[in-house]
DNA sequence: CTTAACATGTAAATCGTTTTCAGCTAGCTA
DNA sequence: TAGCTAGCTGAAAACGATTTACATGTTAAG
């Protein structure tokens, strides 16, 4: 705890506090004998450089801070983990802002570029938090970020994500492939792009197969396993029931199962169940879950090098970044029933 | 993006930075008129104090590191959204220490702390992951620290968390009152102290109860879903089956019923499962687990207030907290099977 | 009217680095 | 030997806030 500072060590060894910079920055500016000489008094002293009055220099403060609404999500949990290991390896620490959806923490997390705390951000969701201004070009007016996991409709914004539209046709193209025609679809609210992607990939496929898109057969749910349970309620009271339902995620997709199998129906025999995400308990329920699998390890060390990247001063290609998703077909999903 | 600091905001109201700052951090001491006057020209610039220049001058960086083994752990997440809500209340950052329980990682993020960019830390795991010396009073060797969810056999460290060997033994003697006999126990990692405590918990039980204590019963797991299924197998491979099983988290808990069902066990009718956590899934597995809760919530919210309390300066009573459990009865216990 | 007390504001030092610029030394060339 | 270069090193000026010590102006009391 004792503050021990390069002025310190410089007199120590009995050269400037300079010299005790480079030693520790740009050692190769230094004579070898003056360099093991500091180096020597910097280890039995055990100094540490004080990276606050570096910052203040360097105009660096070596965060990231992470702007993501629910660090309890183990897909952004996921994500994340991957991200902070890129970051550590350069170098950075991640600032975890956990924003629980609220636009003014949103807001109070971008601000700490602003305020020097951070250097770049990796934003997961869609919201721009920073007031722009239409009539500057917008990439003046942002700091360095990635946007992770989302959709911002925004094409000079980095963003690194599956391609929602095509994994969510896979998934619809699947179901189709073992007979099903009546195909639900339980979407994510309705702010959220990457839901409005898997809609979007929904109908493209249903269409592609020459099926009729039936509107009853969209309910909008919220990503939560009562959402699902409430929405398969819905889906249960038409007169013409889904045979298969595609879940945008998958704690939906848990709660459609739980609230199947409480009704007595079985899975898939009467009724398949497809979700998105492919998160560890995916693959423990019972049965199995088939899902979509997301790349989060990959999903996060691109967003983190993508950033880094921009850090260093290079430009990076704007837009989209799409990863491959992969199907995971396990034992919630079957040939359609027969009429 | 352009860098307005105190001293023009200070030129453009026609008073000097001291001032401004007053304006900021103390209004008090500061008259109604120049107040409004300096007020209205940061708003109209936009201005935001930057953080390293004062954090330099406070020594204060404003920054709590968290110091966690895996932040992808459900357990670890929960309690890391309470902490990080409490410290942005009170101004404070979290930087995240995903660690992968690595002691080099550890050490790095606690030396934020003595390089100025963290004030405090959020120890989760058990390893000190300082360099301490024995003859000296450790709590002069240490920052603001608060152990989560862990425990570390030293009484001066401020530690928060269940009180495991309670709570197992309330997850033993729920099995007990159920008529079984032949109770088994999957662990965690050795060194894991909690996993100990819940050991000893276990022990406890069975000896209150008069149960003999049969070490064929006690398999060592590592808190993954696979080393549940693998534990389960050694289990069904003993001679005298256990009639009830008793995991160390929920994870194993889930692998034990993956492998019970597979080998056409029945739950609970011939072997109940009881879990340790309450992770969010463990409500949706099939049958629905029997767990121990752990108030995820109360546990951040405690760890950041004590965190708090010592870098406002005050003391903190050292030594464990003790949080309140919960029984969560379930499906995947029932009476004992007749012999 | 004088003086003390108080309110308000300013100047300047300070926090711990990095980095520019200049200076010094030694070795080499012409 | 003078001049030049290359290689090191040091002095000092930033970086952007806070805070101490002090100056000024105002008010109130005696």
């Amino acid at each position: 705890m004792a503050t021990v500072g390069i002025k310190d060590i410089a007199a120590l060894a009995k050269v400037s506090p300079a010299t005790v910079s480079r030693v520790l920055s740009s050692p190769e500016l230094v004579s070898k004998k003056t360099l093991n000489k500091v180096k020597k008094i910097v280890d039995e002293m055990g100094y540490r450089p004080n990276r606050i009055g570096a910052s203040l220099r360097t105009r660096k403060s070596g965060n990231i801070v992470a702007i993501i609404p629910d660090i309890t999500n183990p897909v952004n949990a996921g994500i994340i983990r991957a991200i902070e290991q890129g970051a550590q390896s350069a170098g950075y620490s991640i600032l975890l802002g956990d924003t629980q959806g609220l636009i003014e923490r949103e807001r109070h997390y971008a601000d700490l570029v602003s305020s020097g705390q951070a250097d770049g951000i990796l934003l997961f969701g869609s919201r721009m938090p920073f007031k722009i201004d239409p009539n500057l070009p917008l990439l003046e007016q942002i700091p360095p970020m990635v946007n992770a996991n989302e959709s911002m409709n925004n094409d000079e914004i980095v963003q690194v994500a599956v391609d929602n539209v095509a994994a969510a046709s896979a998934a619809v193209n699947y179901l189709i492939s073992q007979g099903h025609q009546r195909i639900a679809a339980i979407t994510g609210p309705i702010d959220v792009p990457s839901s409005n992607e898997r809609l979007e990939g929904y109908i493209l496929a249903l269409q592609n197969a020459g099926i009729e898109v039936d509107s009853n057969l969209q309910i909008r749910g919220d990503y939560t396993v009562v959402s699902g349970v409430s929405s398969a309620e819905q889906l249960l009271l038409l007169r013409q029931r889904p045979t298969a339902i595609f879940c945008f995620n998958d704690e939906m997709a848990i709660g459609v199962m739980k609230l199947l199998k409480k009704q007595g129906f079985m899975i898939p025999e009467d009724i398949s169940v497809m979700g998105f995400d492919d998160i560890h308990y995916a693959e423990f329920v019972t049965p199995a879950l088939t899902t979509v699998h997301q790349p989060l390890k990959e999903i996060g060390t691109t967003c983190i090098n993508l950033l880094l990247e921009q850090l260093r001063g290079n430009k990076v290609k704007p837009g989209k970044q799409f990863l491959p998703f992969e199907l995971k077909v396990r034992a919630s999903t079957g040939p359609a029933p027969r009429p």
